[in-house]
RNA sequence: GUCCCCAUCGUCUAGUCAGGCCCAGGACACCGGCCUUUCAAGCCGGCGACGCGGGUUCAAAUCCCGCUGGGGACGCCA
């Protein structure tokens, strides 16, 4: 039997981290025992995944150095890569079930499900779920209603009793009752398989051998197990990995930490060190290496040397990895090489240009006035952001408004950027100028510099948050009080914004 | 609220499965020294952990139980 994982990211964000992570160890995983190692695509949620977010997913786990032997981008025997070009293996799959009485139809609404969620969570708790009111439906008025259009969603029927004995490579057995396991959604109303069919039967399809996958999926384990068994299939060999963890011990989270690849990638990160460092995450090497490289961890490579624990990404130690891989892998010439890969040439200065050229007479004035495209975080004192008729409380909020702000943007792009902001000031009820004033040193380190909203768009997402963040924190960050006035001001402040367009419509 | 996972220096970890070689080893960070025109780098040294309580055993970081702590999951998200 030929040995095959795979990493299945799912296209709605920034090329996240936690990616990367799950991806090299899948990687050493088939490497070590001479199989294949698969990347999928998992976009069935219509809403939120884009082809940009895919592209850069694509991207940015090409540049760590991890290589996958069947993808989107490189086809395979086992296509289509991509699941929202799967559809109809999923229906046929989904009627598979419906057809062996694994699975039903629900006709529940989302309100109905809604008030049963409150209702439970009100009522004491207990194991959440569906309360199987459409299980009582016969199979052909379910199949009636359906047939005549009516909006419906088909769900896994679960055993009541008994106990799930989930195998792990890492934690050995896992006892869940089947009580605890809910009557998950197999196929939503738009038709579109939930994760966990598509998953399952991508797996399958795809003689996936073993998954390794986040420890946050282990409750979800028995769903996908009792999956495998309805189509009568084998299951493959799980091991859930530990997840990579914020300083304060939560799961690895935008908020609180740069997740995304590109902004490691900004920072000046070599792809090796990078890769190095997150092996270093629960793995370790027989002979104590802190330096290798991806072939030497493949061969070393043994889920016996991963340890269930979460480890904290800290990125002291990734700096430290970095300097080594400089200093002891680049020569003079690669030195200069990897500068004018990393940003240093037309694709990352090209937007910056424009910005530049109409402000400067002398080459000489570009470190004065674009560095900061360069740089990492930027030096601050409280002094150079407490400016024009702001206080300091004023210049907290601002960062903070903003810093929430940009996460609720779909693309980082300069329309959106700049609306986004415009709206911010009229939230905080602010002149866009006194507005932007204290975000010009947070981004720039200076009062002034090349246009806001373009610099926002070349720095890129996690940078600018990064960015603001330091800031905030140079301000003595909000606290915890401050912080929940604010949120609370901030989505009234919204809602209201929101009522106001509701009403112009 | 319910279920599940986890637990060695501040952080990453070795050791845990097969108990003694561990009054716990390495690395980052920090502190001090050496080197050096400066700063790094390098070298040397220091600080610093088996969460707590019970068992089992001649012997427990290692096995068992309880507690505590941390985390995750409970979506027509993945």
């Amino acid at each position: 039997m030929t040995v095959r994982t795979r990493v299945a990211p799912s296209p709605t964000g920034d090329p996240h981290v936690g990616t990367a992570y799950v991806a090299l160890f899948n990687y050493c995983f088939a490497k070590k025992h001479g199989g294949q190692f698969v990347l999928r695509i998992e976009d069935t949620d219509r809403a939120r995944s884009t082809a940009e977010s895919e592209q850069m997913i694509l991207d940015a786990l090409r540049w760590t150095g991890v290589t996958w032997d069947e993808g989107p981008d490189v086809g395979g025997p086992f296509g289509p890569y991509r699941q929202s070009e799967r559809s109809e293996i999923y229906a046929r799959h989904a009627e598979l079930l419906l057809e062996k009485g694994e699975a039903f139809r629900c006709f529940c609404t989302p309100e109905r499900l809604a008030e049963l969620r409150a209702h439970q969570l009100a009522g004491g708790g207990g194991a959440l779920g569906y309360d199987g009111q459409c299980l009582t439906l016969e199979p052909e008025e379910a199949a009636a209603r359906a047939a005549a259009g009516e909006t419906h969603v088909v769900r896994l029927k679960v055993p009541r009793a008994g106990i799930c004995h989930v195998q792990d490579l890492l934690r050995g057995t896992i006892d869940i009752a089947w009580s605890e396991v809910d009557m998950q959604v197999l196929l939503k109303s738009d038709g579109m398989p939930t994760y966990h069919l598509a998953n399952v039967v991508d797996d399958h399809l795809m003689g996936i051998t073993h998954v390794l996958r986040g420890e946050e999926w282990i409750s979800s384990a028995p769903k996908h197990l009792r999956l495998y068994a309805a189509f009568g299939w084998e299951a493959p060999q799980l091991c859930h990995l530990p997840l990579l963890r914020n300083p304060d011990k939560s799961k690895l989270s935008k908020r609180k930490n740069p997740t995304s690849i590109l902004y490691y990638q900004r920072m000046g990160y070599l792809p090796e060190a990078l890769l190095n460092y997150l092996g270093r995450m629960a793995f370790s090497m027989p002979d104590a290496a802190e330096k290798f490289g991806l072939d030497a961890m493949v061969e070393a490579f043994d889920l016996a040397r991963v340890s269930p624990g979460g480890p904290v990404f800290d990125v002291e130690k990734l700096d430290w990895l970095n300097g080594r891989w400089i200093r002891e892998d680049l020569d003079d010439d690669a030195f200069a090489e990897r500068v004018v890969r990393w940003a240093l040439n037309r694709d990352y200065l090209g937007p910056v240009i424009p910005l530049v050229k109409e402000r400067i007479e002398r080459f000489s004035q570009l470190p004065g006035l674009a560095g900061f495209f360069l740089e990492g975080l930027i030096d601050l004192t409280p002094e150079m952001l407490v400016v024009k008729k702001l206080n300091e409380d004023d210049v907290r909020r601002v960062l903070a408004w903003t810093l929430w702000q940009i996460d609720t943007l779909p693309a980082w792009k300069l329309e959106p950027i700049e609306a986004t902001l415009r709206a911010t000031a009229d939230l905080l009820e602010m002149k866009l100028r006194d507005y932007l004033a204290p975000l010009f040193p947070a981004l720039t380190g200076k009062p002034s510099s090349t246009p806001l909203f373009q610099s926002m768009e070349a720095l890129g997402r996690d940078m600018t948050r990064a960015r603001l963040k330091h800031a905030l924190d140079v301000m003595g960050g909000l606290g915890k009080k401050a912080e929940k006035r604010e949120r609370k001001a901030f989505d009234a402040a919204r809602a209201a914004a929101a009522g106001d367009d509701a009403a112009e419509d």
